[in-house]
DNA sequence: ACCTTCGGGATTTTT
DNA sequence: TCCCGAAGGT
C-alpha cells in the first residue's frame, strides 16, 4: 500500500532514527531561542489552539517548530499531520524549515500543502463518489484554470441566448466562485440569490456543474466544495480521514472562507487537535470570500480552545509599529493585540505629498538612488533588494516602471501575470493535455486552430456536431469528420494532419520508452506551434519562445507529462529570482508575508486607498479591510516606511485630482515625520486632508514660489537637485474636454453656495474652480456663467 | 477565415 | 489610456 493511503492507518511509533537521535523532552535543540508564548504554542499539543500572531512575531517559526516537535517526540508520524497553507510558497517554506529543524532524517510530509493541493489528493481517491446518476467524476479529472472556466461559461451563456454584453461571463464566474467559496451547491443556493444574473444564475450554475462533470473536470472552487460535500455525504469516508489526521495545523486562518472552514471543521472533529494561526488584523481577502468571522469565532467553534498571542515583533522599529498600531486601532471588533519590540526607536514613518503621480514616482526614484548610493548617513547604503514599493492597485505600477526605465533603476514586479497564465504556456499546456487525455475537449477547442489551420467557427461547429452525434469527445469527432470528408477546403487536410499527430502523441505518451521531455518538444514543433512564434514579428515573440523553452525544461523534473500537468495546474508559480539587485514593486496584497528594510507606500489618496469600490460595495466592512491593508503595508517595513500621496493622478487617461487618504489622518502624529512644506501641514494632518486635491495642487504652486518651502528636508533635497517641480505646472486636466461642458478655463462662473469663481481646470464634467472660499471641484451642472443669474440648476 | 476598427469597461487575485 | 471582445469588411 502506498505511503499515504488513507486505508492504511497503522500507527507508528517514533522511528528508530528518532530514538537514535536521542530526542527527548529535555533535549530539544529546535526549541532554542523561542520566546515564552512561542514555546507554549509549540508545546501545547492537544486540543484546539488559536495562535494569534501579529505581523513579524515569528509565527512561521512557531508553526514549523510545533510540527518538528510533534514528529521528534513521536506524537505523530509525518503522514498523520495535516498542515495547510494558502500558497505553495508558504508550503514550500514550511517544508524547508521543518527539514532544517529536524535534520535530513525526516521523511517528507505528504499532507503539508495548500487547501487545494490536499483536496486534489483526497478527491482523486474518491472521485467516483462525486456527481449523480450515471455522471460522476473519474480519478483522472482535470483542473480548469480561470481561462477555461470563462470559456465554458461563455458557451453556456450563449447557449441560453443571453445577451453577453449585459450579462458578462466574468460576472457569472464571480457569482459561482462566491457560491463555491460559501460551500453552496446549486441546490443550496439561498432563495435571496435567485435573482442573481438575470434570475438565471442558479440555473447556469447547475448547467455549469453538469458540463464540468461531462468534461471530467473541476475548477478551483470545486476542489474544496467537492471535498466538503463528499465528507458530508459519506461519514465513513470522513471517518477515515479524521482518523488519519491526528494533528491539524492551519496557516493564515484569517483568510479561510466558509468552504475551507467547513473542510477544516469536518476533519478536525476526529482528534480535535487543531492549531490555527492567524492575525485578524491582516485579513485582506474578504472580497474573495474570506471570513474574518472564522478567526473571531474560533473559541466558540472549538470550546476549550487555548488562545496564545504572539506579540513580540522581531521585524520593525517601535516607530513603525506605533504608526501601524495607531492606524489599525480605528477598526472595530478586533481580537486585539499589542505588538512590542526591543528594537531601537528608529526613524518615524515619513509622510510626503506630491503634485501628481509622476512627481511621486520621480521623488521615490531619487530617494531610492540615494539609499542605494549610501548618501543618507542615517540609513546607510542599501541594496535595491532591500527596497520595496507597495501599491494598492496594479495600475499604479506604471508610473514607477516608466520612471525607473528612464533613470535606469533596476526593478522587478512581483505578482503580475503568473508564468502559467501566459498565453503561450496555456497553449502548450493544452497540447500536452490533449496528448495525455484525448477526451479533453477544452484543450482541443483551445488549440485546434492555433496555429491557424483554416479551421474557423464553422469547422469547429461541424466537429462539435459530429462529436455530439457519436457521443464522443471532440478529437474523435474530428477524426470522424476527416474520415467522412465532412469538411472541404484547406482546413480538411490541416485537420487530418492535426488529428493524426495528436493520435501519435497520445500513443507516445503511453509508451514508456518515449522520453517525455523530447516528446513535449516534438509536440510543439510538429504541430507548428513553435514555428508560429518564430514567424511572429511582434516584440514579445522572442520572450514567448523563451518561456516555452523554460516550460520544456521544467518537464525534466517530472517522470511524465501527467505528473507535470498536475503540478502546473496547482503548484507552478513564478520564481522571483533574487539574483539581480532590483527594487521590488508589488501590490499590497502580494506583499503579505514579506518584509523589506525600506518600504514606500505611494498613492494614499481617498478613492484609491481606501479604494472607492471597496467602500461602495462593502461599506464599513470594506473600509476596515482597506485599513488592514494599510496595516499590512506598514508592517512590511523593517527600518523605514514612507507614505506618500499625490494631488493629481492620471486614471484611465484622465487627470483626476484627489484628497489625501483618510488613513493619513489616522496615523498617530508622534510616529510621523512630515516631509512636505511646513505651510501645508503646519496644522497637523487634518489640515492636509481638508484641502481638496486642487487646493493642494494650487497650494503647492504657491509654496514653490516662497522660500520657506525649501526649509523642509524633502523639499530642500529636491530643490538642490533642480527638480522639475520648481517650474509651476498646470494640471493636465485643463486640456481635457475643455469644450465638452460648455466652459473653458478662465471663465467666470457662479455657484449657488460658493458665489463667483474662476475655472482653473476641467476634467470631464468636473470643474476645478477658484472661489473666494478656496478651490473646489464642482460638477459642471452646478454652476453657470457669471452674469446671467436667472435659474439655478437645482 | 482572418484582419481591422470600434466601443465599453477598468481593484485587490494565494489556488 | 489601454485592453478585450464584437462587428463588419475583404
Amino acid at each position: 500500500m502506498s505511503d499515504d493511503d488513507p486505508f492504511e492507518l497503522a500507527e507508528r511509533k517514533p522511528s528508530l532514527s528518532q530514538r537514535a537521535m536521542g530526542v527527548t523532552m529535555q533535549n530539544l535543540p529546535y526549541m532554542d531561542g523561542l520566546n515564552a508564548p512561542q514555546r507554549r504554542a509549540v508545546e501545547h499539543l492537544d486540543g484546539p489552539v488559536l495562535m494569534l500572531a501579529g505581523a513579524g512575531t515569528g509565527k512561521t517559526r512557531a508553526l514549523t517548530t510545533r510540527i518538528a516537535h510533534l514528529i521528534a517526540t513521536g506524537r505523530a508520524a509525518p503522514r498523520q499531520i495535516l498542515a495547510v497553507t494558502f500558497t505553495n510558497k508558504a508550503a514550500r517554506e514550511m517544508r524547508e524549515r521543518i527539514a532544517r529543524l529536524l535534520g535530513e532524517t525526516v521523511e517528507g510530509m505528504p499532507w503539508l500543502g495548500t487547501f487545494h493541493s490536499i483536496s486534489v489528493k483526497i478527491l482523486r481517491r474518491h472521485a467516483e463518489l462525486i456527481g449523480a446518476d450515471h455522471l460522476h467524476l473519474k480519478p483522472s479529472f482535470t483542473i480548469l484554470d480561470t481561462d477555461d472556466q470563462l470559456r465554458l461559461l461563455r458557451q453556456l451563456i450563449q447557449a441560453e441566448n443571453i445577451d453577453e454584453k449585459r450579462w458578462p461571463a466574468r460576472q457569472l464566474a464571480g457569482l459561482i466562485d462566491g457560491w463555491k467559496n460559501s460551500a453552496l451547491t446549486p441546490d443550496r443556493v439561498p432563495r435571496a440569490d435567485s435573482a442573481a444574473f438575470d434570475s438565471r444564475g442558479v440555473a447556469l450554475y447547475r448547467a455549469y456543474q453538469r458540463r464540468l462533470l461531462e468534461l471530467n473536470a473541476v475548477d478551483f472552487g470545486d476542489l474544496l466544495l467537492h471535498c466538503v460535500t463528499l465528507f458530508q455525504a459519506h461519514p465513513d469516508i470522513l471517518k477515515l480521514w479524521q482518523d488519519r489526521f491526528r494533528y491539524i495545523l492551519v496557516d493564515e486562518y484569517q483568510d479561510t472562507n466558509v468552504a475551507q472552514y467547513l473542510w477544516l471543521r469536518l476533519l478536525a472533529q476526529g482528534h480535535r487537535n487543531i492549531c490555527c494561526v492567524g492575525d485578524d488584523d491582516q485579513s485582506i481577502y474578504g472580497w474573495r470570500g474570506a471570513e474574518v468571522g472564522n478567526i473571531l469565532r474560533f473559541e466558540s467553534d472549538f470550546p476549550g480552545a487555548q488562545v496564545i498571542r504572539l506579540e513580540q515583533n522581531y521585524r520593525s522599529t517601535p516607530q513603525i509599529l506605533g504608526a501601524a498600531s495607531g492606524l489599525i486601532a480605528a477598526n472595530k471588533g478586533r481580537l486585539g493585540k499589542t505588538l512590542w519590540t526591543e528594537a531601537e526607536a528608529g526613524h518615524p514613518v515619513r509622510l510626503i505629498g506630491h503634485w501628481d503621480s509622476e512627481a511621486e514616482a520621480r521623488w521615490i526614484g531619487e530617494e531610492i538612488e540615494d539609499f542605494h548610493a549610501g548618501t543618507r548617513r542615517s540609513i546607510g547604503r542599501r541594496e535595491l533588494n532591500d527596497i520595496a514599493i507597495l501599491v494598492r492597485a496594479s495600475h499604479q505600477m506604471r508610473a514607477f516602471e516608466d520612471r525607473f526605465l528612464t533613470i535606469g533603476l533596476p526593478y522587478r514586479v512581483i505578482g503580475g501575470p503568473r508564468f502559467y497564465e501566459r498565453q503561450e504556456i496555456r497553449d502548450a499546456m493544452a497540447y500536452f493535455r490533449l496528448a495525455v487525455s484525448p477526451t479533453d475537449d477544452l484543450a482541443f477547442e483551445r488549440i485546434v486552430n492555433t496555429p491557424k489551420r483554416g479551421l474557423g467557427d464553422k469547422a469547429v461547429q461541424t466537429i462539435q456536431t459530429e462529436a455530439r452525434q457519436l457521443g464522443q469527445p471532440l478529437l474523435i469527432g474530428a477524426q470522424s469528420v476527416v474520415a467522412n470528408a465532412l469538411l472541404g477546403g484547406k482546413g480538411a487536410a490541416k485537420l487530418r494532419e492535426f488529428v493524426d499527430a495528436m493520435g501519435r502523441f497520445h500513443a507516445d505518451v503511453l509508451d514508456s520508452r518515449v522520453n517525455h521531455v523530447e516528446l513535449a518538444e516534438r509536440i510543439l514543433d510538429e504541430t507548428g506551434y513553435t514555428a508560429m512564434w518564430q514567424n511572429d514579428k511582434s516584440p514579445e515573440a522572442p520572450g514567448r519562445l523563451e518561456n516555452l523553452k523554460e516550460l520544456v525544461k521544467a518537464l525534466e523534473e517530472f517522470d511524465n507529462l501527467q505528473g507535470f500537468l498536475e503540478h502546473v495546474a496547482l503548484v507552478m508559480d513564478r520564481d522571483n529570482d533574487e539574483a539581480q539587485d532590483a527594487v521590488s514593486i508589488m501590490t499590497l496584497h502580494a506583499a503579505k508575508g514579506l518584509e523589506y528594510p525600506i518600504v514606500f507606500l505611494p498613492g494614499w489618496e481617498d478613492g484609491l486607498f481606501p479604494s472607492q469600490r471597496s467602500m461602495d460595495e462593502s461599506g464599513m466592512k470594506g473600509l476596515e479591510e482597506e485599513r488592514r491593508l494599510a496595516y499590512v503595508g506598514l508592517t512590511r517595513a523593517e527600518t523605514l516606511a514612507t507614505i506618500s500621496f499625490a494631488g493629481n493622478r492620471r486614471m484611465y487617461g484622465q487627470w483626476q485630482s484627489s484628497l489625501p487618504s483618510r488613513f493619513v489622518d489616522e496615523l498617530p502624529e508622534e510616529h510621523v515625520e512630515v516631509l512636505t512644506a511646513p505651510g501645508l501641514y503646519g496644522q497637523g494632518f487634518g489640515a492636509a486632508a481638508m484641502m481638496g486635491g486642487a487646493d493642494f495642487g494650487a497650494a503647492m504652486q504657491d509654496r514653490a514660489a516662497t522660500a520657506d518651502v525649501y526649509n523642509s528636508p524633502g523639499w530642500k533635497r529636491m530643490a538642490s537637485r533642480g527638480d522639475q517641480r520648481a517650474k509651476p505646472r498646470t494640471p493636465a486636466a485643463v486640456v481635457i474636454d475643455a469644450e465638452a461642458v460648455g466652459f473653458s478655463v478662465g471663465d467666470t462662473v457662479t455657484h449657488a453656495k460658493f458665489g463667483d469663481g474662476t475655472i482653473m481646470g476641467i476634467a470631464e464634467d468636473t470643474l476645478t474652480i477658484q472661489f473666494e472660499a478656496g478651490f473646489k471641484n464642482v460638477k459642471a451642472g452646478y454652476v453657470q456663467p457669471a452674469g446671467g443669474v436667472d435659474d439655478v440648476p437645482f
